[in-house]
DNA sequence: TAGACGTATTGACACCTATCTATATGTTTA
DNA sequence: TAAACATATAGATAGGTGTCAATACGTCTA
């Protein structure tokens, strides 16, 4: 259920989505909050959940009107591990 | 020395940037050996290590008319350590 | 049920980036 | 020194991406 290195860099390869990704570390937040701590349109915003969301990076939870989300920590923490992994191999191999 | 989070992903948000560093984790490479290795222009090669010289993850040294490039596992060890200690703090603190 | 509200989608646009060809730069060699 | 070679740079171009305004969609409420 992970996802590529390349597409998981890809996935963080930008400030905000990486900024909204540490501020779900704290808590799960409904999108009009996320809006509201960007100086970002709506739109722009959903944007980028939905990429964050494609790769599993977070999860959407609707809730009445609102759609809280949350993040898929074990995923991001497994992609990083993989990251490293693919880079850290040679070393633990000849070392 | 090392680099932004953001910065780093950027980096790596790129298929050949990533072959092109798991390629020198065996070995030093010059260009043209590289070049050989994929299906791409010498100069889009170049462009792909000047990124990834740019962001210190690759060191390039001269000899004669080659250039020999290694990777800096280090830094790109550190970096991804950084990126996963980015997402992994808030389980760290709340145990 | 109509309107208000929260979110997602669409379409447009500017900017970035990966790629190429052509060429410049630097180094070796004949 | 001229030619060959290895690499980097410049310029052009197509496709990708972040952003916005407008709008559609779904849900609550008066």
């Amino acid at each position: 259920m992970t996802i590529d290195c390349v597409e998981f860099c890809k996935a963080l390869a930008d400030d905000t989505r990486q900024r909204i990704l540490v501020m779900l570390q704290e808590d799960e937040m409904c999108v009009s909050d996320i809006v509201a701590a960007f100086d970002m349109s709506q739109p722009t915003i959903s944007h980028h959940l939905g990429i964050l969301r494609q790769f599993n990076l977070v999860t959407g939870r609707k809730e009445g009107k609102q759609v809280y989300y949350s993040i898929n920590r074990d995923n991001v923490i497994e992609c990083c591990g993989l990251l490293m992994a693919k880079f850290e191999a040679e070393e633990a191999c000849s070392g």
